[in-house]
DNA sequence: GTAGGGTTAG
């Protein structure tokens, strides 16, 4: 008997009460059926029957005068929730209905009818009246009615944070469900610094924080950049033995990388027993942020091969950016086949880092057709796509994509202007420059800024229009930056125009320019000239100034790995297989008729001194080492820090032909693209 | 019974 007791009463507290009832008449069979029937059997089912049919009265009952009752009958959630808390009350140890509960029943059902109102509010206006509705039926000072409407309120759409406000500077007593959803919503508005007072307030009046109220307040810090504050709250979340949860960790690696901390950011890290996909994408966002791309590169690899990885856009946006950065190719391919296995379709933003990814890593074809096969493009789309071509030198190609975008109806904005203008610039595109510049304020009323007149000066000072960009920078209607000035600078050193090249460093100098790029470009247009004194003095006052000459390098992807080479660099580990190469280079471009262009070292030295120093270039150490290691036939692509000199491009060019390779190569400011002995800046640049 | 983390491209 006592068996049977405890079976019904189990099904009575997780089923409804039409399957109970059907259960125990079920049960009952078999005792009947062996004339079992006991005294105690008989009161047992006489109890149970009564008590059921009591309470769907009951419920019956209350329903019934209530103005709601079409609305829990067509809700079954609802319905199976009000009975099931009935039934839980229900089994033979405890009586079937305490008539002091009847009214907690009523309640339960008014609440649950109110949650649903507040979620089915859609604007302001309507929950206003969901409102008034909870103040009639009295409930709005029970707390689960009060949090609720705050919650609802709060956490909505509609920009009513005043109005939630308002309902729970009402609630007297507000607990901490209240304040963390006053700091969840202030921090969902961008008002952080509502939210960290909501967090004041809770110590003020002795409300306990709870592992809900952190990761909001980190959020708040990381909008905020606030990482004195972010630290003390650190410290209030370990205190109360929230270390170990795993949403308080992960806000608090995005806040600390938001902050710029990457070392506190990845001692928390570090120190998670379980690292979540969203840990991982948190501290490869941190490493991001600060330009580590390296590290970046490295956390996602360990987050492969740590098997948590799941293949996210988001996450894997920031890994191609990692590769554009460091140029790496291969990676990159890696990310893109990472998505294509496991993403069936791309959205924009993927599709544009992926182009970017191609186009900065020396594949513009590649980069292209993506571009003219995305179903939908957008304004980043473009920009990527025409600073992209910018930087291979496609004028024409650049201008054609601008025109596209016009008539697709979408807006430029001052980054895609500052596409075009460069693209000009590194095509030898004057009259069309100009032309866009005009364009860009008249037709679409974008004032130019900084950037778009250093695109200017470079269009016109890489055409040789000195003067011109003289006047021009003399005209500005703002005032001219550093990069304004260093423009006109470079433009001086290829063309040879010491006065006007002095005029631009003295420019540079008076803005307390810290690039010891300026001072070696100047001190090599007096050496040029052989103007001897001047050289020591301008390196003179670099050295005054603490500034040293930040050596050339080059860096080479093979097989996913990146190699740094350095000019002059004799510590390489392969350093003896590399000057062989070196050597035998040598001797293959002296049949082409190579000789070392020596004016190119601007240094005080003897010529042999100078060849040697020619041949100890980054890129040519790079070139060396990857003609080594790849396979004939594989291009070649490098990136520098710096501007190639003329003896590096000449050479360059032969050793396309010598080798039948492709060498593409990323200078700081555009590509040169070599093959069969020409590059694609046509010798232009 | 109510709630929480990472969110990306020029």
């Amino acid at each position: 008997m006592l068996t049977l007791n405890i079976i019904l009463s189990r099904i009575y507290s997780s089923h409804n009460l039409t399957f109970a009832f059907l259960a125990g008449i079920l049960f009952s069979i078999p005792w009947i059926t062996f004339k079992l029937i006991t005294p105690s059997l008989l009161l047992t089912l006489l109890l149970q029957f009564t008590s059921l049919i009591i309470v769907q009265l009951h419920t019956i009952i209350l329903i019934s005068f209530d103005p709601f009752l079409p609305l829990y009958l067509h809700t079954p959630k609802i319905n199976a929730m009000a009975g099931t808390s009935v039934l839980q009350r229900t089994n033979f140890f405890s009586p079937p209905v305490d008539p002091s509960q009847s009214s907690d029943l009523s309640l339960r059902l008014k609440e649950q009818h109110c949650l649903s109102l507040l979620k089915s509010c859609k604007n302001l206006e309507e929950f206003k009246q969901a409102h008034a509705q909870i103040v009639k039926w009295g409930i709005f000072w029970n707390s689960f009615s009060a949090s609720n409407l705050v919650a609802a309120c709060a956490l909505s759409d509609w920009g009513s944070m005043d109005y939630a406000c308002s309902i729970f500077r009402q609630i007297d007593d507000p607990g901490t469900f209240e304040f963390n959803t006053m700091i969840r919503a202030y921090v969902k508005d961008m008002n952080f610094g509502e939210a960290l007072a909501f967090y004041s307030e809770m110590f003020e009046r002795g409300v306990e924080p709870d592992n809900f109220t952190y990761p909001a307040l980190f959020k708040a810090c990381a909008w905020l950049k606030a990482k004195e504050e972010g630290m003390q709250i650190h410290g209030h979340a370990f205190k109360l033995g929230f270390e170990n949860d795993v949403y308080v960790q992960n806000s608090l690696i995005n806040m600390y990388g938001k902050c710029g901390d990457i070392v506190h950011a990845s001692s928390v890290f570090e120190e998670m027993d379980e690292k979540s996909v969203a840990s991982w994408s948190a501290i490869i966002a941190a490493n991001a942020s600060l330009g580590m791309w390296n590290e970046c590169l490295m956390v996602f690899g360990k987050m492969s091969s740590e098997g948590c990885w799941r293949p996210e856009e988001s996450t894997l946006v920031t890994v191609l950016s990692a590769c554009t950065h460091l140029s790496a190719l291969d990676s990159g391919k890696c990310a893109h086949g990472a998505l294509l296995r496991n993403i069936s379709e791309l959205n924009v933003i993927v599709q544009t880092s992926l182009i970017d990814m191609y186009v900065k890593c020396g594949c513009l074809e590649k980069g292209l057709s993506l571009f003219h096969r995305m179903a939908k493009r957008n304004q980043m789309s473009y920009a990527v796509m025409i600073s992209g071509l910018a930087m291979h030198g496609h004028g024409e190609e650049a201008l054609r994509i601008h025109s596209m975008m016009l008539e697709e109806g979408l807006e430029p904005d001052d980054v895609v202007y500052v596409g075009v203008l460069s693209a000009c610039s590194h095509a030898g595109l004057v009259d069309e420059g100009f032309q866009c510049f005009y364009r860009m304020k008249s037709g679409h009323g974008i004032e130019p800024t900084v950037q778009h007149y250093g695109c200017m000066v470079d269009l016109m000072g890489k055409a040789g229009m000195i003067n011109e960009a003289l006047e021009f920078i003399n005209s500005m209607p703002i005032e001219p930056n550093d990069v304004v000035w260093r423009s006109l600078l470079s433009a001086c050193r290829v063309h040879c125009n010491l006065k006007i090249g002095e005029i631009a460093a003295k420019h540079l100098f008076q803005l307390n320019s810290q690039n010891p790029g300026d001072y070696v470009i100047l001190s090599n247009m007096y050496a040029r000239a052989e103007k001897w004194p001047e050289v020591a003095k301008v390196r003179m006052e670099m050295a005054r100034k603490g500034l040293s000459q930040v050596p050339g390098f080059s860096l080479v992807e093979v097989e996913r790995r990146i190699h740094k080479f350095v000019s002059q660099d004799t510590s390489l580990p392969r350093r003896k297989s590399i000057y062989e190469m070196i050597h035998q280079m040598e001797w293959q471009l002296k049949f082409e008729g190579y000789t070392p262009d020596t004016s190119q070292v601007l240094l005080d030295v003897d010529e042999e001194e100078k060849r040697q120093r020619l041949k100890g270039h980054s890129q040519k150490l790079a070139i060396a080492f990857a003609l080594i290691q790849t396979t004939q036939g594989t291009p070649i692509r490098i990136s520098r820090n710096l501007t190639m000199c003329n003896d590096c491009h000449t050479y360059t060019k032969l050793i396309s032909i010598i080798y039948e390779r492709e060498i593409i190569i990323r200078d700081r400011n555009r590509f040169h693209h070599f093959k069969d002995g020409t590059c694609s800046c046509r010798d232009y640049w």
